[in-house]
Formats: C-alpha cells, structure tokens, sequence
DNA sequence: CAACATACGGAGGCTGTCTCCGTTTTTCCA
DNA sequence: TGGAAAAACGGAGACAGCCTCCGTATGTTG
C-alpha cells in the first residue's frame, strides 16, 4: 500500500520510503501542535528534507493529510467493528459511532474544514474516506431507526455533516467547558421540547 | 458614526469618507461574488485605490467585514423587533430569529469562519457583535424555554454556534439540495426518536 | 563497477498580506 | 484667495507560503 497507482516495474528506493515515512512522523507531530494550516515548508524543513522532496511525496496539503489519516483509518475501521459486536443497542451504538468519528474528525487543529471540502468533491483521496464514513454512518442509523432510536428522515450524510459542523465549532476552544458536550447533546435532541411538554402554559 | 475613536478636531477629509464608502460598496459586491477569502488586493484593485489606502481604512479582513456586517445589522436588528411583535407563539419567534440569524450569517461564502474566531476571541470589533445576537437569541430561548417549546438545558450560545456550524456546512455546496433543511431539521429535533416510538419493536 | 533510473535540494516564480515613505490632495486661516 | 500644515494617497517592496524546475547526488541493476 506504498503507491497504490504504483504500476509496475522496480519497487521504490529505499530512501523515498525512508523521507516517506519520516515526514509522515513529522507531519503528525507538527500538525498536532500547530494544526492542519500550518506551513508545509515548516514541515520539511522540520524533517530535514528540501521543499522539492516533501512535495514530491505530497503534492498538496490534503494528500499528506489524507495519507495521515489513512493511518487513523484502522483505528476506526476497528472501532467500527467493536461496537457492532459488542453494542446490542443500536441507539447506543450510533451514539458511540458519532462520538468516535467526532473523535476522529478533531485528530488536528482545523481538521474539519478539509474534511468537509473532501466530502462535497468526488474525485479526491480524502473523498473516499469520507464517503466510507458516510455509508458506516448510515448502517448504523438504519439499524437505530429499524429499531425505533432514530428518527425515519434523518439521512446519515446529514448525521455526517452534523457530526463535522460541532467538530469544527469545538475547534473554536470557546473558554467554554461546557460547549463540547453540549453540541453533541444539541445534536442527539435538538433544542425543540418534545410535545406536551409544558412547564409554564398559557392561561 | 464615521470612526468611534475619532478623538476631536477636524471632520475626516471628504475624500477620505468617499473611499470608504466606495470600498465599502466593492467589497460588497466582490465578497458576493467570491466569498470572504478572497484577495483584499483585488478589491482595492477593483476599488481603483492603491493598496496602501485599502489598508489605511481596514487593516485586515476582520475589520472590513466587521464594518460591511454593520450595515446589515440593521437590518437583523430590525427583523429581530419585527419578530418580537408581530410572532406571539414563542417557539415560532425562536424559529425565526434561528432561520434570520442563519441567513445573516451565510449573506457571504465562508463567513461563518471568521464569524467563529470572532465569537472567541474577545476583543474584536466583530466579537461584540457577536455577543449581541447570542444575547438576543438567548432571549427568544428563554422565552421558548418558559413557554415549554424548548428545552430547558439548552444555552443561547449553543444555539448560536450551532447556527454558525450548520451555515458551515450549509456553505459546501453539497450538490444536494436537501442537506440545507435537514440540517436545520437536525438542530431542531436532533435525530434520536422522540421516547416511546418504536415503527419496529424488537421480538 | 559502470550506466542507468530515481530521487533529492533549493533557487526562484507566483500570489497574497501588510508597511513605509515620498508625493498629492484637502483643509484652514490669514 | 493663496499658501502652509495636516491628512490621505499610491505603489514599491519586505515577507511568508505554495509549488515547480532542473542540475546534482544517490540508490539499483546487470
């Protein structure tokens, strides 16, 4: 899985796994203290490789994004599957689905903003990514809304796209410890009261 | 109201007043077209001015959208009392002021970004603006709220952010014209059933 | 170990933000 | 009205980031 459009031919030298690999490390470590937008040559240069080399291995922001994530993607792939065997309750287990993608989708600083650009393109390496997390949303929605725990219009990519939105809220680190759970709860409820709910009716 | 630390003296000079103003009427129009991030030099390009007078009037792109948010206050401001007088069900005033608030902030392609950074940060001609509306929305919440149309553990600055995030998504232009609606379906309801549901009981 | 394929480095093109200062325009008062 | 002083203008240029190009260095293969 070194180059998955690696025709044929030579397998790659040894050294460009070595850079690969290497700045893959970096990358990680950079974007987790400085966040996604932070700059690229600070990146190479960190890694002790020239501007040449690093956009050779990672044309732009988001294929070394995607690549980076592509690691993260077992976690959850594993994730995934440990709640479908382990979680019996479907509600629950969507519950624990969109806390983990949450979870994921705030790996770096300002993660959901490319996220969400690669959900809404077709062609991209982050596009498929996504577009799995989506039909995994939906999987487990239908089971939740086969067994009454979700709401029949609800789409998963809406629950998607939901789950992206508070993420990138969050990012903001409002002073707030209260605004975290709070988005999701909102998310889960809404803020609407269920009818015949009434506290304080008219006279 | 033509600078709020004009200290005293003389009246700013006319020609100074008319760039404004002209700036002011660009950016507009240039915004609409390509969203906040564009260039600031084509504006004053656009603008026909060099890009030192640009950045005499608004010394960032914080500042220019603070001032081009200005004049749409009033109209929000104006909506918000229209609501307030002519909607006696609270729960549909909340709704409104939710729906007006959620077109203020997508009247530009990706203004909801700098709208969040302002809403942290808290000193920023944008900040206090934002304060503003989340006070006003807490005000139609607490209204909901005590009319039983709304849930009692939400917070107007959930609501708020909340509004902020699904303009964020909104603004991907999801080549599905159903998200929109969803998502402010979602934020209303939340996409857990309501309690005693069940299309689908188990066995 | 030679010759060939591959990858590297970093200079430099490009775009965008923002500053500095010499020049021009406006204002004010004699 | 005229001319000095204040205010604003214009745009060159410093700086940072993204990305490309090509001469050079380094692995790889027979």
């Amino acid at each position: 899985m070194t180059g998955s459009t690696e025709a044929s031919g030579r397998r790659p030298r040894t050294d460009k796994q070595r850079n690969r690999m290497h700045l893959l490390q970096v990358a990680e470590q950079h974007f987790s203290e400085h966040g996604v937008a932070s700059s690229l040559e600070a990146i190479a240069k960190r890694a002790g490789v020239g501007a040449g080399t690093f956009y050779r291995h990672f044309p732009n922001r988001e294929a070394l994004l995607a690549a980076l994530l592509q690691a993260r993607a077992d976690e959850l792939v594993a994730r995934r599957d440990a709640i479908r065997q382990q979680e019996r309750d479907t509600t629950v287990a969507l519950t624990l689905w969109l806390d983990a993608l949450s979870e994921w989708a705030t790996a770096f600083d300002g993660l959901p903003e490319p996220l969400r650009a690669a959900a809404t393109k077709d062609t991209s390496p982050l596009a498929l990514t996504c577009q799995g997390y989506i039909t995994t949303t939906d999987e487990f929605l239908h089971a939740a809304q086969r067994d009454g725990g979700a709401r029949p219009e609800v789409r998963g990519r809406d629950l998607f796209l939901g789950v992206l939105a508070m993420s990138w809220v969050r990012g903001a680190a409002m002073a707030d410890e209260a605004s975290p759970q709070a988005l999701s709860a909102l998310m889960r409820t809404g803020w609407a009261a269920p009818a015949g709910t009434a506290p304080n009716p008219r006279p």
